[in-house]
DNA sequence: ATACGAATCCCCTGTTCAGGGGATTTTCCC
DNA sequence: GGGAAAATCCCCTGAACAGGGGATTCGTAT
């Protein structure tokens, strides 16, 4: 087992916590993508439990070479609940479980069985919500025209003064706003910009 | 010293690394805020080391808390990188220390130290950013009101809906909408809910 | 005790937005 | 060149918002 986190203190926690399950050998740790590719080398762990957000290279990165590379190595990413928008990404480049930083001691036993076996590990707390899941997957597909729009929406200018930056009529920016509504599935500009800001359009 | 926070894996974390500082003493662990304030009363630590985002009641009520009705505690904030924009909020509420969660054992010892002698502490990385700095301390203060009536119009409710939620009139919850335009410096909704996804209000 | 901020409530006016309904031109790919 | 998608333009109606103006109550901190 090896450990990635850019966090000493995570490091710890997991480690103290892995050292209290039996079958669990760790074989180190490491601060950054760079240690965690030199000691997946040197030792040539079973699973390597990774963060997600570090700096520099990904967990997600991370995970894309372990499997290229290593493909015997599996692969348990590990976020915030914050974060959780990224699974589907991580679960595409080789993660073989996600489990939340807010886990138990018996919810990483169970993660860890169920990946050495092959299977795929999810946390719970993840499976109930499948429908955000897919909504998060699903930002809707823009035009070039709809996001400069969008984008002007965001700053706070109206459809007269979005029109005459546009050099187009009132009308026409009321359409693309309109259908900006439409793809969003909101029914005003506050839901919009909302989830404008959560898929980063803004 | 006390430590709170809903991940266990921290806490196993920050109790490893303190126990490996010879001044410190812990005298306990808490999942949560009530858990917390048992803890203190139970306990009397000199300082308490809490994590920003938890479920229910989050730090920064706690260490308010903590500050109103056992103020010879010291609260040391800890949080993630992510949520750094809460600091301001964390120092108002009476935390006399912020640390990231990415702290090293040295600068966990230095907070510590810092504050038991009754300064200010703040993570080093957080010095840096000056602008950003001052981005959060321009973040405009809202009432408690106004961030529950500020989330609602993000989630795309209308005035008469949210007054209905709130049980009290559309002319209220409009007054506190003109609150927030004043606040955030923007006139209309959509800059608005902008600004408060920059700042995570959202 | 009182002064202040927060929260509540009310009104008026004009602008903007939302939800319908259409239609025409451009552009770009097959 | 035909067809589809994008972009443009137009109208109508009613709801919602923005920007003013006020006023009262309630707690709390000084």
């Amino acid at each position: 087992m090896l450990i990635v986190d850019d966090h000493p203190m995570v490091l710890e926690g997991m480690q103290t916590m892995l050292s209290q399950i039996s079958f669990v050998h760790t074989v180190g740790v490491a601060r950054n993508a760079y240690e965690a590719i030199e000691q997946v080398k040197a030792h040539d762990p079973d699973i390597v439990i990774t963060d997600i957000s570090m700096p520099e290279i990904s967990g997600i990165e991370l995970a894309a070479k372990i499997r290229n590379e290593y493909a015997k190595v599996k692969t348990i990413a590990m976020s915030t609940f914050n974060e959780r928008s990224y699974i589907s990404q991580m679960v595409q480049n080789g993660a073989a479980g996600y489990i939340l930083k807010s886990v138990s001691k018996e919810e990483i036993e169970e993660a860890i069985l169920c990946v050495y076996e092959g299977k795929l590990y999810m946390s719970l707390e993840l499976e109930l919500n499948k429908q955000e899941q897919q909504r998060i997957n699903t930002a809707p597909l823009l035009t070039s025209r709809e996001k400069e729009v969008l984008l002007l929406i965001s700053e706070g200018f109206t459809n007269p003064q979005i029109a005459e930056k546009l050099f187009v009529s009132p009308y026409t920016v009321d359409s693309h706003r309109k259908n900006l509504l439409t793809k969003f599935e909101v029914n005003n500009t506050a839901g919009l910009i909302k989830q404008a800001a959560k898929y980063g359009l803004v």
